[in-house]
DNA sequence: TCCTGACATTGACGTTCGTCGATGTATCGA
DNA sequence: TCGATACATCGACGAACGTCAATGTCAGGA
């Protein structure tokens, strides 16, 4: 879709800088890469990745993740958090969503509480893509 | 520091959930932790934690980290990296900003370039930081 | 010397985000 | 049955973000 395609649209004569090591012109490894992300990760790849690393890109979310992280059961509900991090029930249950949204916790209704905790492969795993970046060629 | 403190103020009569394995009332462990970050990480450090994280919160600084890294020389120039995210300069030149501010890349003016690399160590220390969200308490 | 090219900075714009108060929903105890 | 409690949702607001065109700055080549 979103036919944005028009790959090798030439190349232009751009006096690329001279990259002791480099290919010759482009970025572009040719046919190394899967589609015409052009090297590099896939654009759904980056989204994916982004998206979660977002969701820890607000310090009272950090703080709400190792607040569960730090609690005995491995679990808290809303009612203590709020009391910690020093903001409003609705601010809470909001970061909370966030965070449930993209995998990084769990939600239980046990009563009238919501427990929450950590799902520690989704944690694992974006420690991982943390190596993908790096290596994305390989 | 930041006379936050009035620590230990009561415990108020809420009739906090069963919870089943916790302390008793609070999310306090008493004189477990550093200041009175009550539990969990503590503000400063989740304030650090959550900007570099910010910093890989948007797909295109995902994708030009990973193209970086997908380079042979193991750098890359703003020229290059326009064509293949489909973006313009100073949006390139804002994203790469944005990452050398984290500490996440370093910038070298070679002539009348500029040369952008991946600082290893700090997404090491970030694939650390994430464990230590996991394991705050211990 | 002047001109070209690579990059950063500025100013502006629409969008998204973080936060709150108010309100809705469901559960538990009296 | 009714009131209180825990939580989610809604609507609104200011702040921050991502993007661009225009402009400024500096290094190389003619």
């Amino acid at each position: 879709m979103t036919s944005t395609a028009t790959a090798a649209t030439a190349t232009p004569p751009r006096t690329s800088p001279p990259a002791r090591g480099r290919r010759e012109s482009g970025v572009r490894p040719e046919g190394c890469c899967p589609t015409v992300t052009g090297g590099g990760l896939a654009e759904v790849e980056a989204e994916r990745l982004a998206r979660s690393f977002k969701a820890l890109g607000d310090p009272t979310r950090v703080r709400l993740l190792s607040l569960i992280a730090a609690s005995q059961s491995g679990e808290a509900c809303v009612c203590d958090m709020t009391d910690v991090v020093g903001l409003s029930q609705p601010t809470v249950s909001h970061h909370m969503r966030q965070l449930v949204d993209v995998g990084l916790v769990t939600r239980e209704q046990r009563g009238r509480w919501a427990y929450y905790a950590i799902v520690g492969d989704a944690l694992a795993g974006l420690r991982l893509d943390l190596g993908v970046v790096l290596s994305t060629g390989s």
